[in-house]
DNA sequence: TATGGTACGAACAAATATGTAAGTAATGGC
DNA sequence: GCCATTACTTACATATTTGTTCGTACCATA
């Protein structure tokens, strides 16, 4: 998101990760929050304020720029009310929702994994 | 993996991410080269030096640091024979192989996904 | 004795991701 | 005027991830 020296191999090689449609789709959903986020607002509609309320150590920060990420990707509508205080909702698109299915079946396998690993 | 302050907050916080089987999933998988690594031993028994042509970009200290990631996730198999020069072979494990159907699934969405956003 | 190939390891540097702390705009109610 | 509320924004600090460069062990072979 940040300027960023173009000619680096570090953003060569994300040239290289973004044209997998596999690893372009996990770099959309990556990052410590999004899924989380994505999760939360399965089925509803959230303020801000919900959503911060619903993750008690995630800093407003981080919030924002995960939430506006997720809008610039197209998996979160955002909507702003002209109130004061302001009032804005975030809800799932199309898109998302397409991607429940597939993560749950991610969350199964995480599951297992988990407890194979665990298991040693 | 590397040593960390165990009481900052970023660790607290990668701590709420692991409990959820779902981030947790995607952490496993996460990171710049995992998945393009996983992809390419599919169905094959590769060694390092294979995997290394396999991408150019790559660097000898970002394959080994990743390979070494995925084998303690259980999600690949290192072979070593006691041969000089040294040979050591890499296949995926039976939780990766399981995991082969939804990343298919994940690509087929970023593909969509993709054009979705490209064509605004 | 020197050389070559393989699969790494280590020290360092650059880039990004995440967290901290403080501040802002707008307005209705006191 | 003063304050409270909400959804951010900004400057700065910290932590992690990724990349660069150089080096190593092993032994068969020249």
């Amino acid at each position: 998101m940040a300027t960023r020296k173009i000619n680096s191999t570090y953003t060569r090689n994300e040239s290289t990760i973004i044209e997998c449609d596999l690893t372009y789709a996990v770099y959309m959903i990556g990052g410590r929050w999004k899924l989380l986020i994505l999760s939360k607002l399965e089925g509803k509609t959230l303020r801000f304020g919900e959503l911060k309320k619903a993750f008690p150590y995630i800093t407003e920060r981080m919030l924002t720029l995960q939430l506006k990420a997720l809008e610039q990707d197209g998996l979160v509508k955002r909507t702003v009310y002209a109130e004061v205080p302001p009032r804005v909702e975030y809800e799932l698109t199309e898109v998302a929702r397409e991607l429940e299915p597939i993560l749950k079946m991610l969350s199964t396998w995480g599951n297992k994994q988990r407890s194979m690993t665990t298991m040693k």
